[in-house]
DNA sequence: TAGTTCACG
DNA sequence: ACGTACGTGAACTAC
């Protein structure tokens, strides 16, 4: 069996420790006790037997004791058949797919920490020479300094601790000001692309190679079952959900993460589940026929909303359409839209407005969802997954952060319930194959299978998630599964 | 340890 | 008038 980083540096039970003491009266053996702290910290391997043996009968005994205490909650509040059907058998499933790990090849890995070094190198070297003098690249607060009060950028805006905002959409705008300040475009320029890849090295490359386990050659991240508060996982030590895809250079990383031997990656993934739910739960006629007939649901929008014929549609216009698709998954705001579009608030609470009079129906059901939420102080998901929303009454910019968590969360949290029932289905579903899941990225779920059999898996594990809403969810909306294969992780997406 | 930034869906 | 896209985790700086 392996042992987790959590196990070894003890951060696993803290929510179990207070939850003992609130419930039971009972204070654990705290698992610093056993390890230390500091420079003589050991890990949990080396703690004496007994005492190993001590800390985890009663770390046993405490999650009986809290079972015992908590099950009668579970009927009180209706979520018996959530417990017993979308987290009660998860876990095992979990602990697979953590113990399975993932091949990571740490060469690869090396290979780029040694380019995008000599590379921010370079960058570094730009940078300093455009600011007139050195400063640390990666304090905010120094760049802040030097682009706004050395270099005269107007429109500065200082956060809560008083130093500059200097985050990529700030760098953005200051980037395009060739003409009326060249030199503050170019730091800023070069800024974000240092940003860039410091991020892979330090996050990506480099981190990525630490994790590697000596003993198996392979990644073994940790879920959280209880993670999110929509029903999502959570992914950490490392975090295997965030592996870069969306630039070509951090796509490259996902090369580094390969099958074993004799083996094939296999991906699939929901498309557009979200969107697809919404059709649903709001029951929007012209949605649910788009994806009946397979019509490019942003082109779709951008035609209703904007009277431009399918045939015509521009990358442009359905690229707004597509931001507004999000936006009303995220409970839009005007003021988001805008700031997303880089267009004058005004026109995007137009586009808004149109867009709920062109589906009258999500704006019913977007109120709807809110009023249940006022009224019952949760909002659920078709699956009868309850999300609290304590802050939904408040005053004060807090209720319109509330207000929109809690349109998303039945959203957000039916697709997490979905692959939920997927990846619950999927042992029985692929006990005839030599394959394991391996990862699951929200809508995602990543495979190694052996080399030939990878035809039969797709079938069998794009069945399993296609159907996953049924028998429980009569969706009125077909979920579509795109897969793909290669030898790594970016050539099977 | 809080704040900032940025990677993902 | 105010301040906002939803959900996460990790690295880094600066206190």
């Amino acid at each position: 069996m392996l042992m987790s980083y959590a196990m070894y540096s003890g951060q696993h039970n803290h929510g179990m420790d207070a939850l003992s003491i609130r419930y039971l009266g009972h204070q654990p053996i705290a698992i610093k006790t056993l390890l230390g702290s500091g420079k003589g910290q050991i890990t949990f391997d080396r703690v004496a037997i007994d005492d190993a043996v001590r800390y985890a009968a009663e770390d046993a005994d405490v999650t009986l004791r809290l079972w015992q205490a908590f099950k009668p909650n579970l009927h009180r509040v209706q979520v018996t058949t959530v417990y017993e059907t979308l987290e009660r058998p998860l876990v095992p499933v979990l602990a697979e797919m953590e113990m399975a790990g993932i091949r990571v090849d740490g060469q690869v890995l090396s290979r780029m920490s040694n380019a995008f070094a000599q590379k921010m190198a370079g960058l570094e070297a730009e940078i300093q020479e455009i600011a007139g003098e050195p400063f640390n690249v990666g304090s905010p607060k120094q760049l802040g300094e030097i682009l706004f009060d050395r270099m005269g950028v107007e429109g500065g805006e200082k956060g809560k601790t008083g130093a500059y905002a200097t985050g990529a959409d700030v760098l953005e705008d200051i980037a395009t000001l060739e003409d009326v300040n060249p030199k503050a475009a170019r730091l800023a320029a070069t800024v974000l692309d240092w940003r860039q890849i410091s991020k892979l090295k330090s996050t990506y490359t480099d981190a990525l190679q630490q994790a590697i386990n000596p003993e198996t050659g392979r990644v073994h991240t940790s879920y959280s079952i209880a993670g999110a508060n929509t029903g999502r996982l959570a992914s950490t030590d490392p975090n295997l959900q965030n592996i870069p895809v969306r630039t070509e250079e951090g796509r490259r990383i996902r090369e580094a993460f390969v099958a074993g031997p004799g083996l094939r990656l296999v991906s699939l993934d929901y498309s557009q589940i979200e969107l697809r739910i919404l059709a649903h739960v709001a029951d929007i006629p012209e949605l649910k026929q788009a994806f009946r007939e397979g019509i490019d649901i942003h082109a779709l929008t951008a035609s209703e909303m904007f009277g431009v014929p399918l045939s015509e549609m521009t990358p442009e216009v359905r690229r707004r359409a597509k931001a507004i698709n999000f936006g009303v998954i995220y409970g839009i705001s005007g003021f988001g839209l805008a700031r997303n579009l880089r267009i004058p608030r005004a026109e995007a609470q137009g586009f808004i407005d149109r867009y709920f009079e062109r589906f009258p129906g999500i704006k019913t059901y977007m109120d709807a969802t809110v009023a249940f939420a006022r009224e019952k102080g949760f909002v659920q998901t078709l699956f009868g997954r309850k999300i609290h929303t304590p802050e939904i009454n408040a005053k004060g910019p807090t209720a319109g952060f509330a207000r929109r968590a809690a349109i998303n969360a039945p959203i957000q949290g039916a697709a997490a319930d979905i692959i939920r029932r997927a990846m619950i289905r999927m042992p029985e579903a692929t006990r005839d194959l030599p394959a394991k899941m391996l990862l699951q990225v929200h809508d995602e779920l990543l495979f190694e299978v052996a080399e030939g059999e990878t035809d039969r898996l797709i079938t069998a594990a794009k069945d399993t998630m296609e159907g996953a809403a049924h028998p429980a969810v009569a969706l009125r909306v077909h979920l579509a599964v795109e897969a793909g294969q290669g030898r790594n992780w970016a050539e099977a997406h």
